[in-house]
DNA sequence: ACTTGCTTCTCACGTTACGTGAGGATTTAT
DNA sequence: ATAAATCCTCACGTAACGTGAGAAGCAAGT
């Protein structure tokens, strides 16, 4: 009942270790009741309270000076710091969500594919990632709502694009030592048109307008998965494309038969 | 394009502080595309991908130890890496669930009642805190499927009856100077023992039963609001009722009417 | 050439809550 | 008394930078 414990005593009854309670009678959080001459601690029920108290606040999330300041102060208003302290985690909780699931949208376009192309990579975590930022961003570009109705698709058709347009990147990546008329680059510049006109409606133009905007004086938001040669090989395969689409385009208007 | 970048330009433009940057540098993460002879250090676009990739791996949860890691291998398997990194998030989300769930807990209770007795809420913290480590234990003591029944209650009585259990506590400490046959101290006794048959049923002896465990050898799991003379004085008054009722209950047995 | 002013450089200590020895003193058990 | 535990006090290590301190580099104006 009223015993004195060693340290290591209290140390087992609390499942604290010895290094923790040296460190928080040094902080002065929880000095030991009785201290020997030679400078052993022994502790008694009185301090278990005190620790109790000490790992409670921690568990809260609060930190070690904090909880001395609680100690210390002899009024305390509880009710502003735990809504406080909630605020603070809901916030570290819906930052871990976000990572969760960029997690899982990184899982599902692994999953079969267990090779994928590290840039092709980092440029889908960086789209996840910044999200919102994005959001903000292409909102200066393009039709607020459009960017509204882009990002609120429902999870796996969100999930299903992602996919397709990582395959896209990656067979583009692959053929890139190819000349950029080629038919099957043109197949690919296609299917990737198509998946952005999914997106965006019919409004190919936009495509235009965004690789023409000034960016110079602006943080760099994201890069895409290609090097420099590779977009410049691949702006010249989209204007064939957009050039041979005209034309196609023409011959739909103007004669239904080629 | 393929410019030269000054510490200062290429960290505004990456929203990286310069700071880190020599940080990154100094662990080999990520160094300057040139160094100039007396030391200044110029960036490259193609240092920034190498950037985009470490900010990316770092919004994942990965250490910068283990992207320089992923850096160097040749091999990486990403689907068991990505996995194993949803895991360590989702049980880091739990983590903060439980805190969030006892920040509210503890704040539906102090709502009203600006003023709570700090050794009733570090007990209450403790109660939440340990649910999952209280369950086994008790199971310990009493019927499983009882226990199971006490932790199933629904929410917002589970809130209810630790809002009454946090009164009552506090106002036992308040007349633990009054002697233990007082009416008072027996009424609230009374209501103490009703909240207990609440979460039992009709199982008085229980609270018998637990107080007269051995708990010598265990780690101390939890700890009562009450100082030890107030425990002492509790045992009394409880004892007290215990007659009371006992007769009570006799004559309720015996003549119906007193 | 000199001064002003801005940028960058390299130490190097501070942060948080302990973990992990090192080396010596003290207490307990035999 | 001697061996075996236990405990003591330094004191450095951790992760990812923040924050000066003091000195040097660099472009521009006088």
């Amino acid at each position: 009942m009223g015993e004195n414990y060693s340290i290591g005593e209290f140390s087992k009854k609390t499942a604290t270790t010895i290094r923790t309670l040296h460190y928080y009678d040094e902080l002065g959080l929880l000095k030991p009741s009785y201290v020997s001459e030679k400078g052993r601690r022994y502790y008694t029920d009185k301090d278990f309270i005190t620790l109790q108290r000490i790992l409670a606040l921690k568990f809260l999330g609060y930190s070690l000076e904090q909880i001395k300041e609680f100690f210390q102060k002899k009024t305390w208003d509880l009710m502003h710091s735990l809504s406080f302290q909630r605020n603070e985690m809901v916030q570290k909780k819906e930052q871990i969500e976000n990572v969760i699931k960029a997690l899982d949208r990184a899982l599902h376009i692994v999953e079969d594919r267990n090779e994928i192309e590290p840039s092709v990579f980092i440029t889908l975590i960086n789209t996840i990632q910044m999200e919102n930022e994005q959001k903000e961003w292409l909102k200066g570009y393009i039709d607020k709502d459009l960017v509204e109705e882009i990002y609120s698709l429902p999870e796996n058709e969100q999930l299903e694009l992602e996919k397709k347009w990582v395959e896209l990147s990656t067979e583009l990546k692959k053929l890139a030592d190819l000349d950029h008329e080629d038919d099957r680059v043109q197949v690919l510049i296609g299917d990737m048109m198509s998946l952005v006109n999914d997106l965006t409606g019919d409004d190919l133009a936009f495509v235009q307008e965004i690789s023409d905007k000034e960016v110079e004086d602006e943080i760099w938001l994201f890069h895409s998965p290609f090097t420099a040669e590779e977009e410049e090989w691949m702006a010249n395969a989209l204007d064939t494309y957009l050039k041979r689409k005209g034309v196609h385009l023409n011959n739909e208007d103007g004669t239904k038969e080629s």
